[in-house]
DNA sequence: GATCAAGAAG
DNA sequence: CTTCTTGATC
């Protein structure tokens, strides 16, 4: 079965891009972020007519998660405790196809200076509080998005431990998560240096040609539980989604990164 | 020869349609109202690419006015006296192809009652004498654009007396413009009454199903001096450009008007 | 550099 | 309803 996240940085311009992208990998589920707006425009009637049921937990204009699925899934939480005092849709965890399905969009921090930056590390503590205390390690879990943290040196093209992707602080937060019981799929496919620059990163900057420099980060991940562990069989960044083609529509900043798992008997 | 006025409502929104109804029309003349966007944003090379000269009157965000022409043209004057206080581009008069071309978007108005009524009507009396000052009667002459006028009450769906569109106090001054030496185009092939309901207004409003309830008016007018009176051979609205198909891009609220002259010699 | 929100304009 | 502006966010 197929697990895909994307961060499309808003629903109502990626519309046309997200029915491609299903049509394209045919995903068993799929975890959105960003969709930037109410859960009223999200195009509901062209994802069904494209086989697809929408569990979505959106705001006005920001954050906005949603987990696509064939079969219909069952909500188990909308929210996390940090995002009820702001009003944020930053999460969403629903059963789908056998699974447990997460999915996070984790606040940037703006810099590690920044008064909010306090609000991203007890935003990952409170996900680590929920998967203690709302789920089981022992069975199958997903856990998809955008982290805004790219876990090691290696993981962003350039490395600055003072910028809010490599920050230490955030790293302990996410480390924090993934003690829990989880593995990074990502990294089960790939050691550390064992990648390649073309199945590394998730997010390029839309400024200075990052794209064309592959100036990226790796800060969208997904993350499975021990049953899954020996399931994966494949991990890939959809980097042409993020290719602007002449003339054409923008793509989000975010590739879409794509899981194959084995889930035959046996 | 061919010759189109249309008001496109922003040259950045517009520019694929515009090349679309370059290769559609082949016109000799293109007359463009409300480019929306400074000099710079006009698509220069698409247009040559496609076989056209441009020369451009423009300000940032707002009017904007061009003329495109297959034969390089000359410019005789950007702007009216009135344009200059509030740095607004609305006139531009060339020779190209052998006429003596002007396009016109004359203000709005806003209102009868709003203080920049007296603009519309000061807009109008000043292109009037610009005809009189630096133009010939007796020269062939083509002055195209947005007047925001509809001349008479069977060019507008409701011909409200107190509306902008059809002002007795705009109609006259309309009427002073005209008075110079120029025949409407469109009225010298149909009589008021006689033409096509789908062949008449050039504006519908973007609210309101307009569009679909042919809720127009003929705001949009070409006009030519005696020596091409005899030579309109045909005068039409190409209403296809107005129509939104399902998913695509946004139309202009303004049509594209049509003039074949008939300039063999003799 | 791309997004969203207001507000102004047509 | 669609466009543009400004200012905020990522």
């Amino acid at each position: 079965m197929r697990i895909i996240t994307w961060n499309l940085n808003s629903i109502r311009t990626r519309r046309a891009r997200l029915l491609k992208l299903l049509a394209r990998h045919e995903p068993d589920i799929l975890c959105l972020q960003e969709l930037r707006a109410e859960a009223e425009v999200f195009p509901r009637l062209d994802v069904a007519a494209a086989g697809y049921h929408a569990e979505i937990h959106a705001q006005a204009a920001r954050n906005g998660v949603a987990i696509l699925s064939k079969q219909r899934a069952r909500v188990r939480r909308r929210g996390l405790p940090p995002c009820e005092g702001r009003g944020e849709a930053r999460f969403l965890d629903v059963e789908a196809a056998g699974l447990r399905v997460l999915t996070a969009y984790v606040p940037n921090g703006k810099s590690p200076r920044h008064p909010d930056w306090g609000y991203k590390l007890e935003w990952l503590e409170a996900l680590a509080a929920y998967l203690a205390d709302e789920c089981d390690p022992e069975q199958p879990l997903v856990l998809g998005g955008d982290f805004n943290v790219a876990p090691a040196d290696c993981d962003a093209a350039t490395a600055n431990p003072d910028g809010v992707l490599c920050h230490p602080s955030a790293r302990a937060a996410l480390a924090g998560v993934v003690r829990w019981g989880l593995d990074d799929a990502f990294r089960l496919e790939f050691a550390e240096g064992e990648e390649s620059d073309r199945n590394l990163y998730t997010w390029w900057d839309y400024t200075r040609l990052s794209f064309a420099r592959n100036a990226g980060a790796r800060i969208d991940h997904l993350y499975v539980t021990a049953p899954l562990r020996s399931r994966v069989r494949k991990v890939m960044v959809d980097r042409d989604e993020r290719r602007q083609k002449k003339g054409q529509d923008i793509p989000s900043d975010h590739a879409p990164l794509v899981l194959d798992l084995d889930v035959s008997r046996g």
